[in-house]
RNA sequence: GCGCCCGUAGCUCAGUUGGAUAGAGCACCUGCCUUCUAAGCAGGUUGUCGCGCGUUCGAUUCGCGCCGGGCGCACCA
């Protein structure tokens, strides 16, 4: 067991010990700033808050119970009734001792594993993927990684936009005005020009918008011609995902596109109805707010002009056709009959929170049971801004391409890699500027604080100075380089650590956080959090690596633990970037 | 108008149940390569955490009210 939940788990005992009725799960120990300790709880002070006790007291009353000599050093109570832990050295080296044996890389596999569907990416066929893309993709394909290393069963799922009322231009550009050869040539670029040409003339004449809402209306009665050119439509765009997603290396287990639910939607609507839970309106079928919320906190209505008035979700709309909410519908009650899952976790740009209020509102009523034991989470994400402050878009004004962006990142970190690295093959140069360049585009996006927008910059995301994926994957780099270095078979297996130098003990330590951190990223799904950790870890290392020679340490023994130290931090790294989606390369 | 999100160093951003003297990178200044990758390291400078009030032993974090920015408000998704 990890030094810290040996505390922790112990802490909760004494705390029990004491107050038989307390809730412990509220008691966390979590790393501190090293002047006051390796690790600190400051649960106490809040549990004795809530019972009116004096804290300092409860803290001492709670240390004669605390037996951690184990593990940890004398247990202080500090400041209003903290308690800080200092680990002993044993414990430490017993623990990196362990993980050089392979028993384990810092972080336990979950307690009790979740089934967690998760649904994220999902691209509209016929248009090409564009840079807001990568928000979805990079953070559900680091939460899905998160969660499977922890342990929990993950269903991912590419809830493709393949139905819709824009279909019917399509349809009706690719009778009358596709171009073969440039369809050949650039089958999305081609797509979206259909759909370019046949909107602009769908705005500008009520005629053109009939003839193509008739084609849409002969797709979805099932017309043979039209279900073909649908389905064409949808096998370019999949060779599109694909190459996109091979890029990326992100993998979904399904990729149910909206069309796969049509069978359902008008059961569902009737359902809705049925139940009471949606009525008609002005010719479409809406939810409406069931007054159980207060006007402010209810989604369902909207003030205008300082009146309340309804703001219901649609379900069915007058011409019959269905909206997005109703595949949403249609969408969870196959998971919840498919996985039965304990969690669905959609990964959406927040502007659609308000959608994702009214959807969660509804299901509560509409599976009142299954909204019991399935949590929904909506991960919310900000945009992407150009230097400018204004959304992120190329000189012309034109959405960035997703595949183009990629382009870009592999082309810049090629002229910095050539640049540095000029000693090395050309094909090596070309492999380390991929890795780099998709690793600071990926890596860039997962960085921030999710929910807030943020700027663009090649320049910041490509420097080797500063929290980026080079400087990440250069630290793996310069460990692996160590090992090419040295002559003499090492094996980790057999390593024991001595840690005297203030930078290995800071190091090892910080190694012995890695699955806290990631217990944080899948408790709050933030993969940032794992990102500002392998930055920490990384600086701990190259400050470690600067001060502490390695190959040429003062005696063999040193020399080895020192192997070991670096070898379980290249493993926590490349665990970390993987984690993040992020390859590393072995020499830069 | 109403709702949601945001406001932290000159710039870009972190800040994990409310917790200890609020952090990092860039920029700027000073050192360090005949020594494991200097794409690096060590040190220095930088703050009314938008404003005010409240809750608390303790507020960047929670509540209320302002100010400023972004986004969303029935047949698109």
């Amino acid at each position: 067991m990890l030094p810290h939940k040996k505390i922790e788990s112990t802490l909760q005992a004494a705390v029990r010990a004491v107050l038989a009725d307390a809730d412990v799960s509220a008691i966390l120990v979590r790393p501190c700033d090293p002047k006051f300790g390796d690790y600190q709880s400051n649960a106490l002070m809040s549990l004795a808050k809530t019972r009116k006790l004096n804290p300092r007291q409860l803290a001492t009353d709670v240390l004669t119970k605390l037996d951690v000599s184990a593990v940890c050093e004398k247990v202080e109570i500090a400041g209003a009734g903290f308690l800080n832990f200092r680990l002993k050295n044993t414990a430490l080296t017993q623990t990196l001792e362990a993980a050089a044996r392979g028993e384990h890389l810092f972080f336990d596999k979950a307690a009790q594993p979740k089934t967690v569907v998760i649904d994220f990416s999902s691209p509209n066929v016929a248009k090409p993927m564009h840079v807001g893309h990568i928000r979805s993709t990079g953070i559900g394909d680091a939460l899905q990684r998160t969660l499977r290393l922890l342990g929990h069963r993950v269903i991912s799922d590419n809830h493709i936009g393949d139905w819709g009322t824009q279909f019917g231009k399509l349809l009706l550009g690719w009778k009358q005005i596709l171009n073969r050869a440039d369809l050949e040539r650039d089958a999305i670029a081609e797509l979206e020009r259909l759909y370019k040409v046949i909107n602009a003339e769908c705005d500008a004449n009520p005629l053109r918008l009939e003839e193509a809402k008739s084609e849409l209306v002969k797709l979805q009665a099932g017309d043979a011609e039209n279900v073909a050119i649908w389905k064409e439509m949808i096998a370019l765009s999949q060779k599109q995902f694909d190459t996109i997603y091979g890029r990326l290396g992100v993998k979904f287990d399904f990729a149910l596109g909206e069309s796969f639910y049509n069978p359902w939607l008008g059961e569902v609507v009737a359902d809705l109805l049925t139940r009471g839970i949606a009525r008609e309106s002005e010719g479409a079928v809406g939810v409406f707010s069931d007054g159980t919320l207060p006007p402010k906190e209810d989604p369902f209505l909207v003030n205008r002009d300082g009146e309340w008035v309804a703001d219901p979700a649609l379900v069915r709309k007058s011409d019959g056709g269905f909206n997005y909410t109703t595949t949403d519908l249609a969408t969870i009650d196959y998971r919840l009959k498919t996985w039965s899952p304990d969690e669905i976790i959609y990964v959406v740009d927040d502007r659609q929170s308000g959608h994702f209020k009214k959807f969660f509102l509804i299901f509560g009523r509409w599976k009142p049971d299954a909204a019991k034991t399935t949590k929904l989470v909506h991960v919310g994400f900000g945009k992407i801004m150009g230097d400018d402050g204004k959304p992120f878009k190329t000189r012309s004004g034109d959405t960035v391409k997703l595949g183009e962006l990629l382009d870009e990142a592999e082309e810049r970190a090629y002229k910095i890699v050539s640049e540095k690295s000029a000693e090395l093959p050309e094909a090596q140069r070309k492999e380390i500027a991929r890795v780099i360049g998709l690793g600071a585009v990926k890596y860039a996006d997962l960085l921030p604080n999710r929910q807030s927008d943020y700027i663009f910059s090649w320049d910041k995301m490509l420097a080797l100075q500063g929290n980026t994926a080079p400087y990440l994957v250069y630290a793996y780099a310069r460990i692996k380089s160590i090992f090419r270095k040295q002559n003499s078979e090492f094996r980790i297996q057999n390593s024991e650590l001595k840690l005297a130098a203030p930078e290995e003990l800071t190091l090892a330590k910080h190694l012995l956080n890695f699955g806290l951190t990631l217990e944080a990223v899948a408790e709050e799904l933030r993969p940032n959090y794992l990102c500002n950790y392998l930055f920490e870890l990384a600086g701990k290392f190259t400050s470690f690596y600067e001060n502490c020679p390695v190959l040429k340490a003062e005696d063999e023994a040193t020399k080895n633990s020192r192997l070991a130290l670096c070898d379980l931090t290249a493993r926590v790294l490349k665990q970390g970037l993987e984690t993040l989606g992020i390859e590393t390369v072995e020499q830069m």
